[in-house]
DNA sequence: TCAAAAACTTGAACTACTTCAAGAAATTCA
DNA sequence: TGAATTTCTTGAAGTAGTTCAAGTTTTTGA
């Protein structure tokens, strides 16, 4: 049994041996604590981060002093500010881990090489930002068409049990309506 | 003087002469004229549109019968489904000319060989993805923390001769209120 | 195990927007 | 050019949410 960052890049593209080997010896998992942040406002963003297990987020702390969660990142999945990332600006957003989680971190140079080593990574990485832009695509489609009620209950039928891995108040800012809102809908109170 | 995708290209990764040719003989541009589809809701997204002139749109129709635009793309832009194209599922969007266009309508056979073909281009569409995917999360950072006459003037000081491209509606849907209330944030009847 | 911290709940007052309806202005193209 | 279409405007009434403040419940970790 491999890496599970490898196994997750097989789905999409097939490694040989040495490029497993390579991958294997080049990137570490490390553990971040609940709470502890990987990013945060105003610095740049000079990694990615593959999660093994657990669940991070990427939240804003909006002019009110509220923090909005603006993504979710749970087993499988990168998570990471590519804007900032890409144009060595300071980030807009906080990454931090919302359980105590395992991830990979591959910093730009890292990942740079491994690019230049293995070739066939540009397409495991390209398809995997396209579908994470499509995703966010239909993200701005449910805020736009549906009522606060119905993102809830929309998200609810769509991952069950992820609405119980995180605070309900952090679920309420991801679906934009107040903490307050949630316990309402979730009293039958609306 | 190449094809505007090729400048597109080069800001990315450097092809050499042969693959220019290559690239110069499969591509071609074709006009689109204001109004017309490219995709409509339900259908199987089977291409990527890149921009050379003029400007499209992704839309919904919401419940109400009312157009909202999640996305629009100008010059050197790509447009496209990507959940659609990725798994050949019915599309929930349309994809629209808001002004007549020339674009360069790729489809997922073309651009699988050329992939394969010159696997720079891998890179450059890994680039392409990430950096949209960084500008959709910017995206909903406007929606979550701005309100309604704050995005319009943030659009506005942003792209300034956009906001006189496209029909105010158009604009309103996109930046998430009425056309009504544009109208009455214009006039500073807010 | 229990004190502190984090998360959730409730109701009342408020507000940033929407909706509707109708007319006016601007644009299109035969 | 001018009739049809598209786009923009306005005000009045309504509402889906927010905000605030205070209390309750649950979770955490020394």
């Amino acid at each position: 049994m491999h890496h599970e960052l490898i196994e997750h890049i097989q789905k999409f593209v097939s490694l040989d041996d040495s490029e497993i080997e390579m991958m294997e010896s080049t990137l570490q998992k490390s553990n971040i604590k609940k709470k502890t942040h990987v990013l945060q406002e105003g610095q740049i963003c000079n990694s990615m981060y593959f999660i093994v297990k657990g669940c991070m987020r990427q939240y804003i702390i909006n002019p009110k002093g509220t923090e909005q969660t603006l993504q979710f990142g749970v087993e499988n999945w990168w998570i990471t500010d590519y804007l900032s990332y890409h144009n060595h600006s300071p980030s807009h957003f906080y990454i931090q881990a919302v359980e105590n989680s395992e991830v990979i971190a591959l910093d730009k140079n890292t990942l740079e090489s491994l690019l230049v080593q293995i070739p066939k990574l540009e397409k495991y990485f390209r398809v995997v930002a396209q579908k994470a832009f499509g995703a966010a695509q239909m993200r701005i489609k449910f805020l736009f068409t549906m009522s606060a009620e119905e993102r809830y209950n929309h998200f609810k039928n769509q991952q069950p049990d992820f609405v119980q891995r995180v605070p309900q108040y952090m679920l309420a800012s991801y679906l934009d309506f107040s903490a307050e809102f949630m316990s309402k809908i979730r009293a039958g109170k609306v």
